[in-house]
This record gives C-alpha cells, structure tokens and sequence, in this order.
DNA sequence: AAAGCATGGTCAAAATAAGTCAATAAGTTT
DNA sequence: AAACTTATTGACTTATTTTGACCATGCTTT
C-alpha cells in the first residue's frame, strides 16, 4: 500500500533523475492535477520528504506565475556517511568535543573553513540563548548542542 | 513561461553587464513600449527587483527629459557590507523575510547554497525548539530569528 | 510667468497562484 | 484496542503580477 504522498514524492526524484540538473520547478496547480489530490497535499509531500534536513531547499513564488523550486544539494549515496557523523556527535555533545570535531571535519575538508565559522556562530548563539535567556542546565545544553550539529552535519553530508 | 515582470528584469540586468558601469539610464516609456506594457508596470519592476535590499539604488526624474538612473551597490569595506546587513535583517524578522533575504543573497554569490542550506538548517531547528521546547510566541522567535541571522551574516560578511 | 506638453509616480482593483492550519482519516505500534 | 504517527482535505490567508485611472513635476514655448 503506497500512500499517494510517497507516489508524489518518487515522482519528484523522478524529475531530479531526468536531467543531470539538481534543480527542478514546478507548479503546485499542476502537480495537484496530475495526481488529483488538493493542492496543500503537495506541501505536506514538499514538507515531509524534501526539507533542508533532507539535503533540499524550496524556494517558491506566489500569485501570477507561481512556482516552487526544488534544489537538491546532497549525493544519494552518502548515507553511510551521514549516519557516520550522527554516530560521532551522538546524543549530547560538549562545546568542546564539537569544536574539536569541527576542526577535524574542515581539516579533512569535509567542510570549508566559513561553513565551519557559520557552524559555530550557530552553536554559539544557541549555547548563549540557552543559558541567559531560559537558564537551561548543562546536560539539556549538551543535547540541544548535539541535535542541532547533526543536522547539520546531516545535511551537509555530502562530497 | 516566465512572468513579463521577470523578463524585464533580466533585460535591465543585461544593461548592466554590456557596459563596466555600476549605472544606467532609462526612459519608462521606451522600455515599456519595448515590452508592449504599461509604463507603471516598470515601476513595479523596479520596486519588486530593483530595492535596496538587492542592492540597487534608483533616482528619477519627471516632466521634460525625464529619465530614470539605477545604480548598483557597492561596498567598499566588509564593515560597511556588514552594516548593510545588519540593516536588512533588523531587530525582527520573519521566515518568509528570512528565507528571501538569503535567497537574494545566494543568487548575488555572498553565500554557496550549502552556506545557505547551513544556515536554513540552523534557522529551523531555533524556530522548532523554540515553539515545541518553550512555546515561545511568533514575535520572540522573529527577535532570536533575526538576532541568529544577524551573527551569522555579519562572521560571513567579515571573513 | 503662464500654458502646454512630456515624463515619471501612486494607488488600487482584478486575476492568479501558493501557504497555513486544523479537523479528520488512515496506518502503525504497543 | 489505545496511543501514536502519518496522510488527506478544504476553508481561509497571503503574495505576486498586470492594468489603468489619476496625480506630480519639469522643460519649452508663448
């Protein structure tokens, strides 16, 4: 039994498949038409299966001309990989062992050095926040810290 | 299928790049004859593709021979870019706001997308926690949203 | 200086298309 | 079968483009 979410949302890999492009646009109208389905049926497949986390990024337009666009940024096969890293920062992570982390991705060159800058000023400000603005104990400091660097280290999972 | 408001755009952004000059000069009336449309659809044009915020400066003038002079931004220095940053993101910002910002700023080549994929990421995880950890109200989460953007553009801006 | 013509500006309506949200429904897990 | 998660729907909201009527301004010619 293959709900019509996943029936829309292979269609839409099929369309990546097509070309070598990794950026498709569509029309929500259409789309829905197609598949007979409402046309907010396409966000919940857009919102479920193609999110940043997911390695996408949606840039839509509204009114006359409208269109969503879908960008993929990630290889298929990097799976392994990806479940590599949500292994290395686990559940909960101090600030040090993520920085020393990041050192080591960007020596690798898994990442660059301004990800790694934009990766730490993320970790940062949530780290700040957390402390001054909900006084957030240590351990619940480590796993928000830890949630948040394996997305993005998820979703960057890639080259 | 593009939108008239779209090509029109392009037309002037190819003005732009057939001389080295950071200006040009139009008549509303020419380019709107060119394009077989109203005169006040340039100025939509204008303010929909042309803004500040994309980094244009437009100065105009009536009666006589009139015409309408489009400047291209220009920063000198990284401080003053990331000023201009710090402008645009401001002490509030909407995830539409946030998402068009960083949209505009990918297409001008300040950020790759996986820069911006990063920061999307990151934007996310603030807005959900925020909503299902703290139950934080609309406006707090537009204040941290833009107070994260804000850090985050200005580290890039300086790198 | 006044009148007239040549420009550009503003605003709002109409047409079009996407987004949100919450109520159900349908599956899955325990 | 109860609880939980995922999918479906549709009423309502918001955003973009196109068009046109009306307004403002600045040369040019009297």
């Amino acid at each position: 039994m293959s709900s019509l979410t996943k029936v829309i949302g292979d269609y839409i890999v099929t369309l990546f498949g097509d070309s070598p492009k990794s950026e498709i646009i569509l029309r929500r109208k259409d789309l829905a038409e197609k598949f007979g389905c409402v046309p907010s049926q396409i966000n919940y497949v857009l919102r479920s299966r193609f999110s940043p986390e997911q390695g996408f990024l949606i840039q839509s337009q509204r009114g006359g001309h409208g269109f969503i666009r879908i960008m993929q940024l990630r290889f298929d096969d990097c799976g392994e990989y990806a479940e590599h890293l949500e292994d290395l920062v686990g559940d909960a992570i101090s600030e040090q062992d993520a920085r020393r982390l990041m050192v080591s991705l960007q020596e690798r060159g898994v990442i660059s050095p301004r990800e790694r800058l934009l990766v730490e000023v993320a970790l940062r400000n949530q780290e700040e926040q957390g402390r001054v603005l909900f006084d957030l104990p240590p351990y619940k400091r480590d796993t928000m810290r830890a949630e948040l660097l394996r997305k993005i280290l998820v979703s960057l999972a890639m080259f």
